[in-house]
DNA sequence: CATGAATGAGATTTCATTCAT
DNA sequence: TATGAATGAAATCTCATTCAT
């Protein structure tokens, strides 16, 4: 029983409550997987179509599985935030909580750089995103506040820093990653720049 | 010398380099504002039809003024970069450079904030973007490093940096403005918290 | 009175029966000579637009002229078939009333060639061409007619053909040459043995 | 074998290659017969909506098997050229060259009396009309030719001619078919003279 | 009168979603 | 259950026609 699939990752109740077939599992998985690739590829506009090609089965296996394309995305979310928590969680007991904030950092924007998809969904987050994203998100956030506060006790980050400031940075530094481009150093020191921020008093 | 015919705010050409008439002249910048407002609420994706409504004319004098879509959002885009640099100029001359910059980079962040339009084409600038927005691109490029410079040599921004990564800042700073959203308090403290990292050494 | 002028090539009514002023004269020719250009080149879809374009005048003039595109084309058409009628007119006493006949219709044939339109609006004539132009359509006709009697009479054409026979060829023979394009060796072979089938002959 | 394979009567792989569903077989053909009547009805510039009532499937259906509308104006002749040549080959073995050949000659007018489209495309097939299409018209080219040099080699046809003229005076013929429209007996009679230009005899 | 900007119905094309096979 | 064909609403764009300048 791992913490992804206890937050839900099934689409609720299209088969009654019944485990999925070895197959359909499968299935399941591999649309999962294509979405976030084409999502990330070419944006939420790209066509349903184009998912169920990249993952081998017919459009109507998609729908299948997830009844909108609306409800794809929000699987996909809810997929790739209950991964970053599960890391985050697993950075909590680190020996030194100010590296293993800022790698944590680092390590979602690496994720993210070409993949608005997700920074595009963590922006409405507060709005509009349906209860089952919201709950995989706060299990995320519950982490990072975790990491947050064990960063800023060992003096790695300023005291005036809370959880949402820190989202919100990441986002920030995602988008700057995704404008650098083709350009890797110029997004290595526009990242390093926008984390800096995030840090007390002189620079290391 | 109007500023719009020094900042090439308009679309080249469409009729022949001929004056627009009174009546058409005023059609287009309410087509303008309109497919802005529009745009930031609902992203690119709005249609065209809700453009015209909100600007309160028929389709076809949309694409009487702007034969495509693209070219729609390109003029929008002329538009916006040619306001900021022609204020980025005329910051050049400031007496306090460091406040200079701020000010224009939270000027900047304001503006944007609920409008993903402008860094969603900055994002795309160094890839596809037509020769005419990239020339706007590059006014605001130089008088921005114009400000950034000043800065620096008044010790207010941090040596290493160059106006790629102020751009790459800005970009980030904007979209975590958009993220933070309904709350305007979270928006200040993170936008705050990422141009801190332009700033050298220990934290005011 | 030219035949031109009689037979109704103004408008009907535009002005209540006031005669044109000179610039407005020479507007409505600029007007058809260009329609009778655009139409020929790229069919009866061209767009209004162009074909004022063309005539260097706005298309607020043209349909001041011609008040729908419809009437324009019939008005082209009516043009056509008066120069046409007059010129078969004028062979009427020609010595050789042979090849009066055969280089008459090669005339046609010779202005058709790109232009689809003269025989498509023949095509149509008998269906549902208006008035006018079918007045027109009845004076080409009754020309036609007295050519190839005297043809007949003189042993250059079949006894058995009759004028409606030879408007039909004539059809076909046009588009023959069109289709036959830009080879125009093939035109002229295509196009004599077409109007071969006229002369008498032994027939198997 | 069905002749459908053989004369490339598909388009080409749309759906790659795999061979089409019963319903989608029977669909594509409803289409295909639809447009090939309302073209000839009201010329290609007929709307795809129509096409689709005709045949009674959505439009997105009529898009589905044919990407553009022009894909399915030429789909539509490749179906009648493969037809044609199909029968033309049929012929080639006939005891009667001469008769042969003319009954072929008038069947295709006969087909096309009313069919604008045939001639159209057959016009333009020399300058732009794709692969597919001037494919099979090389094969229908060919078949005649056939015809051609066998009605010859009996008499029955000037020797002058080649095959380039017939189809050029088959468009006429067609052409003057059309024209004569509601009356056969001046339809027969235009006909009859035009292909009487290809028989052999004295030419003044 | 002339102009060309504005209009809006209609054309082509796309795509999320449904449903027969 | 999986497939992909069918659907039709909606988007972009065109163009004959009207009307303010």
């Amino acid at each position: 029983m791992t913490p992804i699939r206890r937050y839900g990752l099934e689409t609720p109740d299209v088969n009654g409550g019944k485990p999925l077939r070895a197959d359909a599992r499968r299935n399941r998985a591999r649309v999962l997987e294509a979405a976030d690739d084409v999502f990330a590829a070419k944006g939420v506009s790209a066509s349903t179509e184009e998912i169920a090609r990249r993952a081998g089965v017919g459009v109507g296996t998609v729908f299948r599985h997830f009844p909108t394309k609306e409800a794809l995305l929000q699987a996909v979310l809810v997929e790739r935030f209950g991964r970053l928590a599960e890391q985050a969680r697993g950075l909590a007991g680190a020996p030194a909580p100010g590296p293993a904030l800022f790698d944590f950092l680092h390590h979602i924007v690496a994720q993210s750089a070409t993949k608005n998809v997700f920074t595009d969904a963590l922006t409405k987050a507060g709005v509009e995103v349906e209860e089952m994203v919201a709950e995989v998100g706060r299990e995320l956030w519950s982490a990072l506040d975790t990491l947050l506060t064990r960063a800023q006790g060992a003096g790695a980050v300023r005291d005036d820093i809370r959880t949402g400031e820190v989202i919100a940075v990441i986002v920030g530094a995602s988008r700057a990653a995704e404008y650098a481009g083709r350009d890797p150093d110029l997004q290595a020191r526009a990242v390093a720049v926008i984390f800096d921020g995030l840090r007390p008093g002189p620079r290391p």
